[in-house]
DNA sequence: AAACTTTTTCGCTTAGAGTGAAAATAAATT
DNA sequence: AATTTATTTTCACTCTAAGCGAAAAAGTTT
């Protein structure tokens, strides 16, 4: 997919990758649909970043998905359309599932 | 929810009980998101068409999906988001939810 | 067929998603 | 540490989806 384990990428690198602009990852960011390790500001993506991101895009581009309905379908741990989604991708998306729920739970309980 | 049984209402007492334009439930139905029984071109809508109008509502509103999500988790007969719907309103709509499938694969062929 | 409803079409508005460009900040290099 | 280079952030703009107002067209009713 990009070579080597466990190697992370500058979002320019990830954007072109994706086809998508780099803005697009920042604004990704806003809605908690990605979370990049970051050295000091500079953002890093995982291949498992990479990966949720393809998945990610596709709902949207290919499914016509808005960015609610796919933040709604994770915090419910929707089965049928996450399990589209690479087995060892969503692994490694799990802890920061966990993360942003309890954020979510914090700022506004429903549910 | 609206009185009696089996009887079925117009378009604008519908809309006016769902707090939406009549205009937006034309909209639905080019979608594919409801299909209410005609007499001549005169529509008219069951109580399951009504709390099915009313999920869909929500989903929308409360919950910020888009119309493509919703007729993609209908697709998928998504158990976590449909399940939200009350049994006898998704049983009266099973057999809409399987003519649409149909429709769609002949339209497009994916999945 | 006149009066009244419902449907359809056209065009406008608002908000979400995405992006370009430049300003601000950080990182790297000499 | 000062200059160059890269990344992040902000601002403003575009494009499309969703929704609705108003009027034209088609249907119903009496």
């Amino acid at each position: 997919m990009f070579g080597v384990e466990d190697k992370s990428y500058p979002i320019e690198l990830v954007a072109d990758f994706l086809g998508v602009n780099s803005r697009t990852l920042y604004y990704y960011e806003k809605f908690k649909l990605v979370c990049p390790m970051r050295r000091g500001k500079k953002r890093y993506y995982s291949k498992a970043d990479i990966e949720w991101l393809e998945f990610v895009r596709d709902l949207m581009y290919r499914e016509g998905m808005n960015l609610k309905s796919i933040t709604l379908l994770i915090r419910r741990r929707d089965q049928v359309v996450l399990s589209k989604c690479p087995e060892d991708v969503l692994d490694s998306f799990k802890n920061y599932l966990v993360k942003v729920e309890k954020n979510l739970e914090e700022e506004e309980d429903e549910e």
